[in-house]
DNA sequence: TCGATCTTGAAAATGAAATTCAAAATCGCC
DNA sequence: GGCGATTTTGAATTTCATTTTCAAGATCGA
Protein backbone atom coordinates (compact mmCIF):
# COMPACT_ATOMS: atom_id res chain seq x y z
CA UNK A 1 0.00 0.00 0.00
CA UNK A 2 1.58 3.59 -1.23
CA UNK A 3 1.85 6.54 1.83
CA UNK A 4 1.97 10.05 0.80
CA UNK A 5 3.05 11.85 3.70
CA UNK A 6 2.84 15.31 4.55
CA UNK A 7 5.32 15.42 6.79
CA UNK A 8 8.74 14.10 5.92
CA UNK A 9 10.18 12.88 8.83
CA UNK A 10 13.70 10.87 8.80
CA UNK A 11 13.63 7.75 9.91
CA UNK A 12 13.86 6.63 14.07
CA UNK A 13 17.15 7.27 15.33
CA UNK A 14 19.08 5.18 17.11
CA UNK A 15 18.69 6.92 20.85
CA UNK A 16 14.86 6.76 19.97
CA UNK A 17 14.71 2.88 19.19
CA UNK A 18 16.58 2.54 22.46
CA UNK A 19 14.11 4.57 24.17
CA UNK A 20 11.16 2.60 22.70
CA UNK A 21 12.55 -0.37 23.82
CA UNK A 22 12.78 1.00 27.22
CA UNK A 23 9.33 1.78 27.20
CA UNK A 24 8.59 -1.92 26.31
CA UNK A 25 10.86 -3.74 28.41
CA UNK A 26 9.65 -1.46 31.48
CA UNK A 27 5.96 -2.10 30.61
CA UNK A 28 6.80 -6.60 30.19
CA UNK A 29 7.93 -6.22 34.13
CA UNK A 30 5.09 -4.25 35.21
CA UNK A 31 2.48 -6.72 33.70
CA UNK A 32 4.58 -9.75 34.62
CA UNK A 33 5.41 -10.78 31.53
CA UNK A 34 9.25 -11.60 29.95
CA UNK A 35 11.84 -9.87 27.38
CA UNK A 36 12.65 -12.08 24.33
CA UNK A 37 14.17 -11.58 21.32
CA UNK A 38 11.75 -12.28 19.18
CA UNK A 39 9.52 -9.48 20.77
CA UNK A 40 12.64 -6.98 20.38
CA UNK A 41 13.05 -7.92 16.69
CA UNK A 42 9.91 -7.05 16.07
CA UNK A 43 9.77 -3.82 17.88
CA UNK A 44 12.72 -2.58 15.95
CA UNK A 45 11.29 -3.80 13.11
CA UNK A 46 8.44 -1.94 12.89
CA UNK A 47 9.98 1.29 14.57
CA UNK A 48 12.16 0.84 10.87
CA UNK A 49 8.91 1.41 9.06
CA UNK A 50 6.69 4.46 8.78
CA UNK A 51 3.30 3.07 6.98
CA UNK A 52 0.70 1.81 8.32
CA UNK A 53 0.84 -1.96 8.95
CA UNK A 54 -1.26 -4.82 9.08
CA UNK A 55 -0.35 -8.06 11.15
CA UNK A 56 0.56 -9.57 7.76
CA UNK A 57 2.94 -6.98 6.41
CA UNK A 58 4.60 -6.51 9.52
CA UNK A 59 5.41 -10.30 9.62
CA UNK A 60 6.87 -9.93 6.07
CA UNK A 61 9.51 -7.86 6.87
CA UNK A 62 9.97 -9.39 10.35
CA UNK A 63 10.49 -12.97 8.97
CA UNK A 64 13.53 -10.79 6.51
CA UNK A 65 15.34 -10.79 9.91
CA UNK A 66 14.71 -13.63 11.63
CA UNK A 67 12.26 -16.40 9.67
CA UNK A 68 11.86 -18.57 12.84
CA UNK A 69 9.65 -15.69 14.31
CA UNK A 70 5.74 -16.78 13.66
CA UNK A 71 3.14 -15.23 12.50
CA UNK A 72 1.08 -15.19 16.24
CA UNK A 73 4.05 -14.04 17.74
CA UNK A 74 3.87 -10.96 15.43
CA UNK A 75 0.16 -10.88 16.01
CA UNK A 76 0.53 -10.82 19.74
CA UNK A 77 3.52 -8.51 20.24
CA UNK A 78 1.40 -5.60 18.02
CA UNK A 79 -1.30 -5.61 20.82
CA UNK A 80 1.09 -5.38 23.57
CA UNK A 81 2.64 -2.29 21.58
CA UNK A 82 -0.74 -1.08 21.82
CA UNK A 83 -0.57 -1.64 25.22
CA UNK A 84 2.34 0.25 25.90
CA UNK A 85 1.11 3.01 23.61
CA UNK A 86 4.13 2.54 21.23
CA UNK A 87 1.14 1.83 18.66
CA UNK A 88 -1.80 2.46 18.09
CA UNK A 89 -4.59 0.46 15.56
CA UNK A 90 -5.54 2.72 12.37
CA UNK A 91 -9.10 1.53 10.75
CA UNK A 92 -9.20 2.43 7.30
CA UNK A 93 -12.12 0.00 6.69
CA UNK A 94 -10.79 -2.04 4.47
CA UNK A 95 -11.45 -4.90 6.71
CA UNK A 96 -8.06 -5.53 7.87
CA UNK A 97 -6.51 -4.24 11.10
CA UNK A 98 -3.43 -1.51 10.84
CA UNK A 99 -1.09 0.07 12.98
CA UNK A 100 1.32 2.55 13.21
CA UNK A 101 3.83 4.61 15.46
CA UNK A 102 2.70 6.39 18.78
CA UNK A 103 5.36 7.54 20.69
CA UNK A 104 6.90 10.88 20.09
CA UNK A 105 4.09 11.19 17.34
CA UNK A 106 1.90 14.17 16.79
CA UNK A 107 -2.02 13.18 16.60
CA UNK A 108 -3.26 13.00 13.61
CA UNK A 109 -5.62 11.58 11.05
CA UNK A 110 -6.36 9.94 7.72
CA UNK A 111 -7.94 10.64 4.31
CA UNK A 112 -8.20 7.24 2.35
CA UNK A 113 -8.21 7.11 -1.65
CA UNK A 114 -11.04 3.96 -1.98
CA UNK A 115 -9.84 3.07 -5.27
CA UNK A 116 -5.95 2.38 -4.36
CA UNK A 117 -6.04 2.48 -0.55
CA UNK A 118 -3.30 4.86 -0.27
CA UNK A 119 -3.55 7.76 2.45
CA UNK A 120 -2.61 11.17 3.33
CA UNK A 121 -2.29 12.27 7.39
CA UNK A 122 -3.60 15.61 8.45
CA UNK A 123 -3.70 17.34 11.45
CA UNK A 124 -7.22 19.35 13.46
CA UNK A 125 -7.20 20.55 16.43
CA UNK A 126 -10.86 21.08 16.29
CA UNK A 127 -11.49 17.14 16.05
CA UNK A 128 -9.29 16.76 19.36
CA UNK A 129 -11.49 19.70 21.06
CA UNK A 130 -14.88 17.93 19.84
CA UNK A 131 -14.08 14.78 21.32
CA UNK A 132 -13.66 16.67 24.79
CA UNK A 133 -16.85 18.61 24.32
CA UNK A 134 -18.91 16.10 23.62
CA UNK A 135 -17.80 14.35 26.32
CA UNK A 136 -18.32 16.34 28.61
CA UNK A 137 -21.81 17.04 27.64
CA UNK A 138 -22.99 13.39 27.75
CA UNK A 139 -20.87 12.77 30.97
CA UNK A 140 -18.77 10.31 28.70
CA UNK A 141 -15.20 9.75 30.12
CA UNK A 142 -13.67 9.65 26.65
CA UNK A 143 -10.85 7.37 25.75
CA UNK A 144 -10.13 8.08 22.36
CA UNK A 145 -11.87 8.85 18.67
CA UNK A 146 -11.81 7.75 15.17
CA UNK A 147 -12.11 9.55 12.33
CA UNK A 148 -11.21 9.21 8.59
CA UNK A 149 -12.35 10.73 5.41
CA UNK A 150 -12.80 8.61 1.84
CA UNK A 151 -12.81 9.73 -1.54
CA UNK A 152 -10.72 9.46 -4.61
CA UNK A 153 -7.23 10.83 -4.97
CA UNK A 154 -6.30 13.05 -7.92
CA UNK A 155 -4.15 10.03 -9.82
CA UNK A 156 -7.30 7.77 -9.15
CA UNK A 157 -9.42 10.30 -10.94
CA UNK A 158 -7.04 10.44 -13.69
CA UNK A 159 -6.48 6.97 -14.39
CA UNK A 160 -10.13 6.19 -14.52
CA UNK A 161 -10.82 9.17 -16.69
CA UNK A 162 -8.47 8.06 -19.05
CA UNK A 163 -10.25 4.40 -18.42
CA UNK A 164 -13.09 5.96 -19.77
CA UNK A 165 -11.96 7.58 -22.73
CA UNK A 166 -10.39 4.61 -24.03
CA UNK B 1 -27.73 -3.29 22.55
CA UNK B 2 -29.00 -0.30 24.32
CA UNK B 3 -29.84 3.05 22.43
CA UNK B 4 -29.84 6.13 24.11
CA UNK B 5 -31.35 8.68 22.16
CA UNK B 6 -30.97 12.87 21.29
CA UNK B 7 -33.77 13.17 19.79
CA UNK B 8 -36.67 11.41 20.39
CA UNK B 9 -38.01 10.99 17.18
CA UNK B 10 -41.82 9.00 16.77
CA UNK B 11 -41.62 5.70 14.93
CA UNK B 12 -42.00 6.39 11.07
CA UNK B 13 -45.37 6.90 9.60
CA UNK B 14 -47.24 5.10 6.81
CA UNK B 15 -46.24 7.61 4.33
CA UNK B 16 -42.98 7.68 5.06
CA UNK B 17 -42.84 4.05 4.80
CA UNK B 18 -44.54 3.93 1.46
CA UNK B 19 -42.28 6.96 0.57
CA UNK B 20 -39.28 4.89 1.20
CA UNK B 21 -40.96 1.53 -0.33
CA UNK B 22 -41.15 3.46 -3.81
CA UNK B 23 -37.73 4.58 -3.46
CA UNK B 24 -36.16 1.23 -3.38
CA UNK B 25 -38.73 -0.17 -5.90
CA UNK B 26 -37.46 2.99 -8.57
CA UNK B 27 -33.66 1.80 -7.75
CA UNK B 28 -34.64 -2.01 -8.21
CA UNK B 29 -36.42 -0.90 -11.89
CA UNK B 30 -33.22 1.42 -12.25
CA UNK B 31 -30.25 -1.37 -12.31
CA UNK B 32 -32.60 -4.33 -13.62
CA UNK B 33 -33.78 -6.14 -10.46
CA UNK B 34 -37.25 -7.23 -9.38
CA UNK B 35 -39.83 -7.02 -6.74
CA UNK B 36 -39.78 -9.18 -4.06
CA UNK B 37 -42.12 -9.89 -1.02
CA UNK B 38 -38.80 -10.55 1.07
CA UNK B 39 -37.07 -7.35 -0.12
CA UNK B 40 -40.24 -5.19 0.98
CA UNK B 41 -40.75 -7.52 4.30
CA UNK B 42 -36.94 -6.60 5.22
CA UNK B 43 -37.54 -2.90 4.75
CA UNK B 44 -40.34 -2.46 6.43
CA UNK B 45 -39.02 -4.51 9.68
CA UNK B 46 -35.88 -2.69 9.15
CA UNK B 47 -37.97 1.11 8.86
CA UNK B 48 -39.90 -0.55 11.96
CA UNK B 49 -37.00 0.23 14.47
CA UNK B 50 -34.56 3.10 15.25
CA UNK B 51 -31.76 0.93 16.02
CA UNK B 52 -28.46 1.01 14.70
CA UNK B 53 -29.14 -3.13 13.93
CA UNK B 54 -26.16 -5.89 12.64
CA UNK B 55 -27.39 -8.00 9.82
CA UNK B 56 -28.03 -10.66 12.46
CA UNK B 57 -29.95 -8.46 14.29
CA UNK B 58 -32.53 -7.41 11.78
CA UNK B 59 -32.53 -10.90 10.70
CA UNK B 60 -34.24 -12.07 13.84
CA UNK B 61 -36.87 -9.51 13.81
CA UNK B 62 -37.79 -10.36 10.22
CA UNK B 63 -37.96 -13.80 10.58
CA UNK B 64 -40.76 -12.99 13.09
CA UNK B 65 -42.83 -11.63 10.35
CA UNK B 66 -41.60 -14.04 7.60
CA UNK B 67 -40.14 -17.54 8.74
CA UNK B 68 -39.01 -18.75 5.06
CA UNK B 69 -36.97 -15.56 4.82
CA UNK B 70 -33.11 -16.45 5.00
CA UNK B 71 -29.99 -14.75 6.12
CA UNK B 72 -28.50 -14.04 3.35
CA UNK B 73 -31.11 -12.36 2.07
CA UNK B 74 -31.43 -9.90 4.59
CA UNK B 75 -27.65 -9.81 4.22
CA UNK B 76 -28.31 -8.58 0.96
CA UNK B 77 -31.15 -6.44 1.25
CA UNK B 78 -29.66 -4.64 3.51
CA UNK B 79 -26.61 -3.23 0.74
CA UNK B 80 -29.45 -2.78 -1.80
CA UNK B 81 -30.88 -0.48 1.06
CA UNK B 82 -27.61 1.18 1.34
CA UNK B 83 -26.95 1.11 -2.26
CA UNK B 84 -30.65 3.32 -2.81
CA UNK B 85 -29.82 6.21 0.30
CA UNK B 86 -32.33 4.20 2.59
CA UNK B 87 -29.22 2.57 5.01
CA UNK B 88 -26.30 3.45 5.76
CA UNK B 89 -23.46 1.64 7.43
CA UNK B 90 -22.03 2.45 10.83
CA UNK B 91 -18.74 1.47 12.45
CA UNK B 92 -18.92 0.70 16.00
CA UNK B 93 -15.90 -1.11 15.75
CA UNK B 94 -16.94 -4.00 17.65
CA UNK B 95 -16.38 -6.14 14.84
CA UNK B 96 -19.38 -6.48 13.58
CA UNK B 97 -21.44 -4.74 10.76
CA UNK B 98 -24.36 -2.41 12.02
CA UNK B 99 -26.78 -0.31 9.22
CA UNK B 100 -29.52 2.83 10.67
CA UNK B 101 -31.97 4.55 8.54
CA UNK B 102 -30.45 7.37 6.36
CA UNK B 103 -33.63 8.41 4.77
CA UNK B 104 -35.13 11.86 5.55
CA UNK B 105 -32.71 12.13 8.86
CA UNK B 106 -30.31 14.24 9.69
CA UNK B 107 -26.38 13.52 9.79
CA UNK B 108 -24.71 12.70 12.76
CA UNK B 109 -22.12 11.19 14.58
CA UNK B 110 -22.17 8.65 17.18
CA UNK B 111 -20.37 8.34 20.76
CA UNK B 112 -19.87 4.66 22.16
CA UNK B 113 -19.65 2.88 25.31
CA UNK B 114 -17.08 0.02 24.92
CA UNK B 115 -18.38 -1.17 28.15
CA UNK B 116 -22.04 -1.63 27.44
CA UNK B 117 -21.75 -0.64 23.90
CA UNK B 118 -24.63 1.85 24.36
CA UNK B 119 -24.40 4.92 22.08
CA UNK B 120 -24.98 8.47 21.88
CA UNK B 121 -25.49 10.45 18.86
CA UNK B 122 -24.41 13.86 18.26
CA UNK B 123 -24.71 16.93 15.82
CA UNK B 124 -21.25 19.06 14.47
CA UNK B 125 -21.10 20.64 11.21
CA UNK B 126 -17.25 21.16 11.96
CA UNK B 127 -17.00 17.63 10.67
CA UNK B 128 -18.96 18.09 7.67
CA UNK B 129 -17.02 21.71 6.96
CA UNK B 130 -13.93 19.46 7.76
CA UNK B 131 -14.75 16.61 5.17
CA UNK B 132 -14.67 19.56 2.73
CA UNK B 133 -11.43 21.26 3.34
CA UNK B 134 -9.11 18.82 3.85
CA UNK B 135 -10.58 17.45 0.18
CA UNK B 136 -10.21 20.22 -1.13
CA UNK B 137 -6.40 20.93 0.31
CA UNK B 138 -4.96 17.16 -1.06
CA UNK B 139 -7.20 17.36 -3.77
CA UNK B 140 -9.57 13.74 -3.14
CA UNK B 141 -12.78 14.04 -4.61
CA UNK B 142 -14.40 12.78 -1.25
CA UNK B 143 -17.66 10.91 -0.59
CA UNK B 144 -17.86 10.32 2.90
CA UNK B 145 -16.46 10.13 6.28
CA UNK B 146 -16.62 8.14 9.49
CA UNK B 147 -15.76 9.73 13.07
CA UNK B 148 -16.87 8.12 15.93
CA UNK B 149 -15.80 8.64 19.96
CA UNK B 150 -15.24 5.73 22.60
CA UNK B 151 -15.48 6.01 26.13
CA UNK B 152 -17.16 4.76 29.25
CA UNK B 153 -20.37 6.19 29.86
CA UNK B 154 -22.07 7.37 33.21
CA UNK B 155 -23.75 4.84 33.99
CA UNK B 156 -20.59 1.80 33.38
CA UNK B 157 -18.64 4.41 35.73
CA UNK B 158 -21.47 4.41 38.80
CA UNK B 159 -21.29 0.70 37.96
CA UNK B 160 -17.48 0.23 37.66
CA UNK B 161 -17.11 1.77 40.75
CA UNK B 162 -19.39 0.03 42.91
CA UNK B 163 -17.55 -3.18 42.18
CA UNK B 164 -14.35 -1.50 43.05
CA UNK B 165 -16.14 -0.93 46.59
CA UNK B 166 -16.79 -4.42 47.01
C1' DT C 1 -48.92 -17.63 -20.98
C1' DC C 2 -44.09 -18.07 -21.84
C1' DG C 3 -39.37 -17.88 -21.02
C1' DA C 4 -35.36 -15.18 -20.10
C1' DT C 5 -33.64 -13.31 -16.16
C1' DC C 6 -33.34 -12.57 -11.46
C1' DT C 7 -34.10 -14.28 -6.57
C1' DT C 8 -33.81 -17.19 -2.84
C1' DG C 9 -31.78 -19.66 0.97
C1' DA C 10 -29.17 -23.61 2.59
C1' DA C 11 -24.71 -24.89 2.43
C1' DA C 12 -20.01 -24.14 1.67
C1' DA C 13 -16.06 -21.11 1.29
C1' DT C 14 -13.40 -17.33 2.79
C1' DG C 15 -10.18 -14.92 5.59
C1' DA C 16 -8.74 -12.20 9.48
C1' DA C 17 -8.55 -12.76 14.21
C1' DA C 18 -8.21 -15.49 18.26
C1' DT C 19 -7.15 -19.72 20.78
C1' DT C 20 -4.81 -24.10 21.88
C1' DC C 21 -1.03 -26.79 23.47
C1' DA C 22 3.36 -28.95 24.01
C1' DA C 23 8.14 -27.83 23.59
C1' DA C 24 11.39 -24.11 24.56
C1' DA C 25 12.99 -19.92 26.86
C1' DT C 26 13.17 -16.61 30.69
C1' DC C 27 14.53 -14.94 35.14
C1' DG C 28 14.24 -14.58 40.29
C1' DC C 29 16.39 -17.10 43.61
C1' DC C 30 19.86 -19.71 45.92
C1' DG D 1 26.06 -21.17 37.43
C1' DG D 2 21.99 -24.00 37.92
C1' DC D 3 17.01 -24.87 39.45
C1' DG D 4 12.32 -24.55 38.54
C1' DA D 5 8.08 -21.95 38.38
C1' DT D 6 6.23 -19.20 34.96
C1' DT D 7 5.87 -17.35 30.50
C1' DT D 8 6.69 -17.67 25.44
C1' DT D 9 6.56 -19.49 21.06
C1' DG D 10 4.63 -20.94 16.69
C1' DA D 11 2.20 -24.42 14.05
C1' DA D 12 -2.17 -25.95 13.96
C1' DT D 13 -6.77 -25.36 14.91
C1' DT D 14 -10.92 -22.82 15.88
C1' DT D 15 -14.00 -19.03 15.55
C1' DC D 16 -17.11 -16.15 13.42
C1' DA D 17 -18.84 -12.55 10.41
C1' DT D 18 -19.05 -12.13 5.76
C1' DT D 19 -19.29 -13.63 1.05
C1' DT D 20 -20.02 -16.95 -2.62
C1' DT D 21 -22.18 -20.90 -4.81
C1' DC D 22 -25.86 -23.19 -7.05
C1' DA D 23 -30.14 -25.39 -8.06
C1' DA D 24 -35.00 -24.67 -7.43
C1' DG D 25 -38.40 -21.05 -7.54
C1' DA D 26 -40.35 -16.33 -8.59
C1' DT D 27 -40.80 -12.22 -11.45
C1' DC D 28 -42.23 -9.54 -15.32
C1' DG D 29 -42.17 -7.85 -20.14
C1' DA D 30 -43.67 -9.37 -24.49
MN1 LIG E 1 -0.93 7.83 10.18
MN1 LIG F 1 -27.13 6.84 14.54
ZN1 LIG G 1 -6.12 6.56 -5.33
ZN1 LIG H 1 -21.75 1.98 29.22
Amino acid sequence: MLQKRIDDQPSISPEMVREAQGILHQHLKKVGLKQTAQRDTILRTFLDTREHLSTDELYRLVRKKDPKIGYTTVYRTLKLLAECRLASEVAFHDGIARYEHQYNRRSHHHMVCTDCGSSVEFFSNEVERLEQDIGRKYRYMTTRHSFQIYGVCEDCRKKNGAARVV
